[in-house]
DNA sequence: TAACAAGTTGACCGCTCGGTCCGTTTATCG
DNA sequence: CGATAAACGGACCGAGCGGTCAACTTGTTA
C-alpha cells in the first residue's frame, strides 16, 4: 500500500466541503441528491467531486464509513459498561440520534462499493451481537430475541418518524421506547416466526 | 359528474392486464420501476399506459387506491369483533400481508396527487383509530398509545424485513408481535416523548 | 521565482426516464 | 357489412442524471 504524495492543502480542504455538503443534502433529499447540487453546495466544480470519489457510490460509501465506524465505536465503548441492559439501549438510542435526517442506510442499499465499508459493517454487527448477548444474559431482554432482530430493528424508529411533516427531531425516541419495551421479558409473548440468519 | 361512454372490451382488459403487471414491477423494483418495463409486462405499448393514466403517478395511486380501500374494508369488519385487542392485531397482521413485498408505502411519499386517494387515507386512519381506541379502553393495549403511533408502527414489520436478502415472506410477522408486545400494557415504561399530532 | 505536478473546472457525452403525438388497428353498432 | 370513434403502439422529445476530458489555475518545491 503505497501513500504516494500527501494532498495539497486546497484539496484537503476541498474534500472536507465536499464530505459536510454530501451529508447535507443527502439528508434534505436523500440518496437520489444529484451530483451536482452537491458540488453546488459545497462551493466546488462537479469535476472536482469525481476527482476525489471516482464514483457516487464511492462518495456514499465514504460518509456512510465514517458513520459505521463512528457508531461502533460508541457500541465498542458500552460493551464495557455495567448495566447491560442500559448499554444496548443507549447503543440504539445513539443509533437513533445518528440517523436522526434522513436515512443514510447502511445496511445493504449502499456502499458495497468499497470492502472497507463490508468490512465495518460486519464490525459493527459483531459488537451489537455482543451487546445483545450481554443484555440477554443479564436478563434485560427476551431470551428468543437475537442481535440480528436488534440490527433490523434498530432503524425503525427513525423510518417510522421520516414520514411525519412538522414532528420534533427526537420523536424517534418515542418509538425507539416503544420497540424496545418489546423486547423486555416482561409480558413477552411468543413469536411466530423464527430468526432471520445472521447478515 | 359525467360517466361519458362505457369502456371499450379490449381496454377493460388492458386496464386489468396494466394494474397487475404494475402491481408486480412495483413491488420488484419499487417504485422506480420504468413505466416501459411495465407496459413490456402487460405486454402492451407504453403510449397505452398513458391513455390509462395520464400519469406515472396516477398509475401508482390507483394500485394505493386499491390497498387503501381493500385494507379500510378490513378495518370496519374488524371494528365490530369481539376481542378489541385481538381485532386491532389482526388488523396490523392484514397489513402486513397485503404490503408483503416491497412498500407502497401510502402514507406520504405517493398518492397526493389523486384527491381520492387523501380522502380514503384518511377515512382508513379514522378506521384504526377506532380500532386503537377500542383495543385500549379494553386494556388490550397500554394507555399512552395513540392511533397515529400505531399507523407510524403499521409499516415498520415489512420495512425491516425488507433488508434481508432471502428472508421468508412471513418474516415481518416475528417484528410485529415484538412491536405489538411493545404495546401491550405488561411491563410498561413511561415513554421519553409525547405522541405527534394526528397525520 | 521559475517550473512542474497536482488540482480545478464546466462544457460535453451517452443514457434513461416520463411524457407526447400521430398513423394504424379494432371494437362497436346502425 | 361499413362507417366511425375509440383504443393502440412505438418513434420521438426534452430534461436530468452520472461520469469524462482537455484547457486552465494554483500550491509546492528547489
Amino acid at each position: 500500500m503505497t501513500t504516494s504524495r500527501p494532498l495539497r492543502a486546497d484539496a484537503v480542504r476541498n474534500r472536507a466541503l465536499l464530505l459536510a455538503a454530501a451529508a447535507d443534502e443527502f439528508a434534505e433529499h436523500g440518496l437520489d441528491a444529484s451530483v451536482a447540487d452537491i458540488a453546488r453546495r459545497a462551493g466546488i466544480g462537479k469535476g472536482t467531486v469525481f476527482r476525489h470519489f471516482p464514483t457516487k457510490d464511492d462518495l456514499i460509501a465514504a460518509i456512510v464509513l465514517d458513520r459505521i465506524e463512528a457508531l461502533g465505536a460508541i457500541g465498542e465503548r458500552l460493551l464495557h459498561s455495567e448495566d447491560a441492559g442500559a448499554a444496548l439501549l443507549e447503543f440504539l438510542a445513539a443509533a437513533g440520534d445518528q440517523r436522526r435526517q434522513r436515512d443514510l442506510s447502511f445496511l445493504q442499499e449502499a456502499g458495497d462499493a468499497l470492502p472497507e465499508v463490508v468490512q465495518a459493517r460486519t464490525r459493527m454487527f459483531q459488537t451489537i451481537n455482543a451487546l445483545v448477548d450481554r443484555a440477554r444474559e443479564h436478563g434485560a431482554i427476551r431470551r428468543d430475541i437475537t442481535g440480528t432482530d436488534v440490527i433490523l430493528l434498530m432503524c425503525a424508529p427513525n423510518y417510522v418518524t421520516s414520514y411525519v411533516p412538522g414532528a420534533s427531531p427526537d420523536l424517534w425516541q418515542r418509538y425507539l421506547a416503544i420497540i424496545f419495551d418489546g423486547l423486555r421479558p416482561e409480558g413477552a409473548h411468543t413469536l411466530p416466526q423464527p430468526p432471520p440468519d445472521a447478515l
